[in-house]
DNA sequence: GATGAATGAGAATTCATTCAT
DNA sequence: GATGAATGAATTCTCATTCAT
């Protein structure tokens, strides 16, 4: 029988998931655990979940899926380039600062799985690149930037930048006001990119 | 008996498994695997490390302790901020290129490694900072950036950046030209951070 | 609640066993395929059957009952123990000719099968033995055979070849007549315990 | 590494599987249990065999192949065809009531491995078949047997009985004497096959 | 100093069986 | 009677590390 891939019970895993592996860690995050947590019994996890590996991939899938979802309506109720650059920036942030076990998870922990599962995070996360570039290529067309700007520069910038930054703000214990940089990093993107 | 953390072998193991990370990934870079590539028993590696975190945490150490070194002498020789900024980019970007295979190990397989060896990466790549934070000060004290430029963030967007765009580089099959990002890079920077 | 035993369903169950057994494997006949093939649910087989083990041992039962009835009653109408040997090889082949599915199960798959089942699948063979014995005996009355003829070493040869000749046919994949191996084998057992 | 396949090792650990099969079952016969038993580690079992398969496999290659070989010897100093029959039942009782554990373990409890471990075993018994061949073919050389015996039914005939009469006798716990079936069984293949 | 054979802890997954509906 | 979602026990194999030679 092939996994469910939906249900009650298939979200409860994946919560559980994230909990188990906010908590103890990606190397620590054994099936019985999350089983536990999620509070059902280890074999139920492969009724949901073809293996392990489908359970981490689905966990980032459904997770950035949410994401890029909100992403996209937040940003289609943006007129200006400049300002969905700003929405970008303040959600992308907002996001993990709401949700602070997901951003261990995804920024920290699911980096250390295994190939598989890494690759089809980097095909989920094109997804994104796709957005960052939408909002990059309209930019170009109101002539906020110039038409000589390399979209995957660019986008590399500030991917690289976004995430850097959430990765230092986690790693300094999520002292500093994540919130607070998005202003800073907007203007730093905007007159980079400029025309 | 303490690791020697010298001499003939100890290089031979630490590009022994430079060499086996970046063929056969960080998950199947054994340590009996780096003993065979680097001629030597299995027992011998714990003559000269305490363990297997220890070659990878050391390869880092050592690796990017030459980056930096070089980094720091060449910059040096660089008067002015704007153009240390250039050469910091170009330098990270040559250094890569010129050993792919440190690329690979470096961007992307060591980071898969566990919570430990990521912990003292994180250390290491301080220093890194600190050189970036050094070119960024002097930008401020020459009145190239502003003096309310948040050095943090600003770094953030350096390292980021770069680092975002070697690993687009890698999962590319390096089939850009990483050397011609330079100019663009440098471009977005000074533009973004200028005063 | 104890095993119905009976019915269109427990009928359903075994046929569908013989045929998944035949196609997939005795390790990879799994009740709930068993169920799906006889177009039940899982449970269902447990209305019917006190466990997974019970469903094979009924089906060896009903295979083997429903062939032994058939060979008493051919063997009834053949006069002379010479004939009733040879009508025993001839309707022994048979069966596993005509139905080569199940062939493979009680050849093959079965003997496969854990400690419990076996030791079942022994105790009905004995029936078998007991046919066996019986053709024997009467030949020894009628004088074709010596007064000396130990039966359990005459059966023990003619169960044994026979046996392994119809394994031999399977494993060759049913390549060579299996038919035509009656007279040569008759020839050979008539020649070896005849008086 | 590969599998050694050789040592004092490799041959405990063959010998403590026969014992512990023999004793617990096929089953039962866990690779820590087995590794117990040999008195190594776990995984020093991996150091020597492939995978638990291999361990199945070896031991019947290795026990076989010694049968095998001891069988060639045996009949090479028997002359006539008549004889080396005799032998060859002789021989092959000989070495079960020897060693029961062995007799145990190959006569019931491997067959009821998985396909890959009967698939070998098949293979390694072809080599027996070829010997049992061999004394026939030089039967009918030699005028003993008529020159239309048909070798594969003989073969299946001689192999077949003394399968069973083997399988027979450890089902009834080894309490007849196996060795009083040699000249009765003798006496039915001569008659049998004889011109 | 160098070797490499031996160690043994640790985890994903399957599948017969149950029982609430 | 029939269903099928849920259960959870049970086992192979890997590989970092040691230590006798």
């Amino acid at each position: 029988m092939a996994a469910k891939r939906t249900g009650e019970k298939y979200e409860a895993i994946i919560n559980a998931a994230v909990r188990v592996i906010a908590q103890f860690g990606y190397h620590q995050a054994q099936v019985s655990k999350i089983a536990r947590e999620a509070k059902v019994a280890d074999g139920t996890i492969y009724l949901y979940f073809e293996n392990k590996d489908d359970v981490l991939i689905s966990l980032f899938n459904e997770k950035m899926g949410a994401f890029i979802t909100d992403m996209e309506q937040s940003l289609s109720k943006v007129p200006s380039p400049d300002q969905q650059l700003r929405e970008l920036i303040r959600l992308h942030f907002e996001y993990l600062v709401e949700d602070q076990q997901l951003a261990i998870v995804t920024q920290i922990e699911l980096r250390q799985s295994n190939p598989d599962v890494r690759r089809e995070i980097g095909r989920i996360l094109k997804k994104y690149f796709n957005v960052i570039d939408q909002v990059l290529l309209s930019g170009v067309e109101e002539g906020l930037f110039g038409k000589d700007l390399n979209v995957r520069t660019a986008r590399n910038m500030i991917f690289g930048t976004i995430d850097e930054t959430v990765t230092s703000w986690i790693m300094n214990d999520c002292k500093f006001s994540l919130m607070d940089q998005v202003e800073p990093i907007h203007r730093l993107f905007l007159k980079g990119l400029q025309n």
